[in-house]
RNA sequence: GUGGCCGUAGCUCAGUUCGGUUAGAGCACCUGGUUGUGGUCCAGGAUGUCGGGGGUUCAAAUCCCCUCGGUCACCCCA
């Protein structure tokens, strides 16, 4: 280790060859779930004027003290994007797409928070938006989209969590019942609650501190306030979830983080993961927020998926293993290299993958470095073949590691029949 | 932002209680045994400012303070 040498940022790291796959992996599978249900991908700014994020809700540490944020040279101020619904909103908002909009998108959002398991301050997500409809078709199919890609990773221990949170015609009501429960047993509750009922009164239903459990438990809830319209919606899109044969379980105190949701909401939950960190992704209706970033009045909803944690479920599952070999052949070549630089081209060229050894290496280090490699095949080039310009096939790995020589020009045909 | 635990070789760790010769092990890596053959075996080798800084001491990986990082929980959230 050299002297003062430089680490990853605290709360972000490196994610090296293997698990790099991996991860482009679990994105290629929601592509694929997206591509599927006509998502098309969207890609908006790592950073957006700090305004864009504000309508997460001004309660929310997510806005408050976790916002990466900086004055940039032109004097505006920005904000690298802590979630990313919020800005495909904004550029539905700017570019008016026809509606339904449907898009999905990935890649890394960043929060100032402590690290803990599954938690980072540069960490990524994937995730869908669907805006310009409020037919609870569109909830179900985006629900199902989410269990049906947790079910393409193998994930068998994902649970789907549903509430609705009512609109603007219910949920005020609901909100005074809940206030006035709340503060007949403020004193019952735990210091930390009595402070949040004072700013979001929904957040209390979300403490995890025992002593609030059974003040909790008998708060009122708001699918029993729901208005006539939002119960027939939410009924709705538990009836298409029940023809789609997605097992979900109502959740009355499902509170989700973030201010801009109304109506349906949902969360995923790992149950191979141990401790706090268990919410693999959620989501839900934001009918507002278009109007609110100064767009139309379009309503939409989806849902953010957590890859890092997504992957830790996926290890807890056994489930979704890491690719194993990047490279199938390894060329051993005892002449000096030349050969294996021409050889790679020529098998690059066929499309199939391969690796080498370099400087020039003893030719049992070359070897144990193709053991090590995982490759199937060594392809071997020494002085013999050189001059005869053929190539040594011998397996690596199986019952039969019988090698032969070919002619280069048979390369490619006899190499197939070993890989296939 | 709050609290607990932890930082010794690339990795996993021993050594820290009670300060005391050149700081160890396993794995991994390199070389050779085997001048055309890996994964087994044998022999040898390289690798550390003991996270960093300061202090106490004749002497610090070991004790004290600060700091950075990791981890877990809280807060919050994916």
């Amino acid at each position: 280790m050299a002297q003062a040498s430089f680490r990853s940022p605290k709360g972000t790291r490196d994610i090296l060859p293997g698990e790099a796959e991996r991860q482009r992996a679990v994105v290629n599978a929601f592509a694929d779930q997206a591509r599927m249900a006509g998502f098309g991908h969207v890609i908006t700014p790592i950073f957006e004027d700090l305004g864009v994020f504000k309508r997460l809700g001004e309660s929310t540490d997510v806005v408050t003290k976790e916002m990466y944020d900086f004055v940039a040279k032109d004097g505006k101020h920005y904000a690298l994007r802590p979630e990313l619904t919020a800005a495909v909103v904004r550029a539905f908002v700017q570019h008016r797409p026809a509606m339904p909009w449907k898009v999905w998108y990935e890649g890394p959002q960043f929060r100032y928070e402590r690290p803990q398991a599954g938690r980072y301050r540069q960490f990524s997500q994937i995730g869908v938006e669907a805006i310009g409809t409020e037919d609870p078709a569109i909830d179900a199919e985006i629900i199902a989209l989410g269990w049906r890609f947790y079910e393409s990773l193998g994930l068998r221990q994902v649970t789907l969590l549903l509430n609705s949170l009512g609109d603007p015609t219910c949920r005020p009501a609901y909100l005074e019942a809940l206030t006035s429960y709340f503060r007949a047993r403020h004193g019952e509750l735990s210091e930390q609650s009595q402070h949040t009922l004072e700013v979001n009164p929904l957040r209390v239903l979300d403490s995890k501190r025992p002593e609030d459990q059974a003040i909790i438990d008998d708060a009122p809830v708001m699918v029993d306030h729901l208005s006539p319209e939002t119960a027939e919606h939410f009924d709705g899109v538990r009836r298409i979830l029940d023809r789609l044969e997605i097992p979900h379980e109502i959740s009355p105190r499902l509170v989700r983080g973030l201010d801009y949701y109304t109506r349906t909401t949902f969360e995923f939950a790992g149950h191979a993961l141990e401790g706090s960190q268990n919410a693999l992704g959620g989501g839900g209706r934001y009918d507002a927020l278009s109007s609110d970033l100064g767009g139309p009045d379009a309503p939409g909803i989806g849902f953010a998926l957590g890859v890092d944690r997504i992957l830790l479920e996926c290890d807890a599952e056994g489930v979704f293993p890491a690719a194993d070999a990047l490279a199938d052949v390894f060329i051993i070549d005892t002449t000096g290299g030349d050969e294996a630089s021409v050889l790679q081209r020529h098998l690059a060229t066929a499309g199939i993958a391969s690796d080498r050894a370099y400087d020039a290496r003893s030719m049992k280090a070359q070897f144990k470095a193709a053991d090590r490699s995982g490759a199937r095949v060594a392809l071997i080039v020494g002085d013999d073949e050189r001059a005869a310009e053929s190539v040594t096939i011998r397996p690596l790995q199986g019952e039969n590691r019988d090698q032969t020589t070919v002619p280069v020009t048979a390369l490619i045909d006899n190499l197939s029949t070993h890989l296939s």
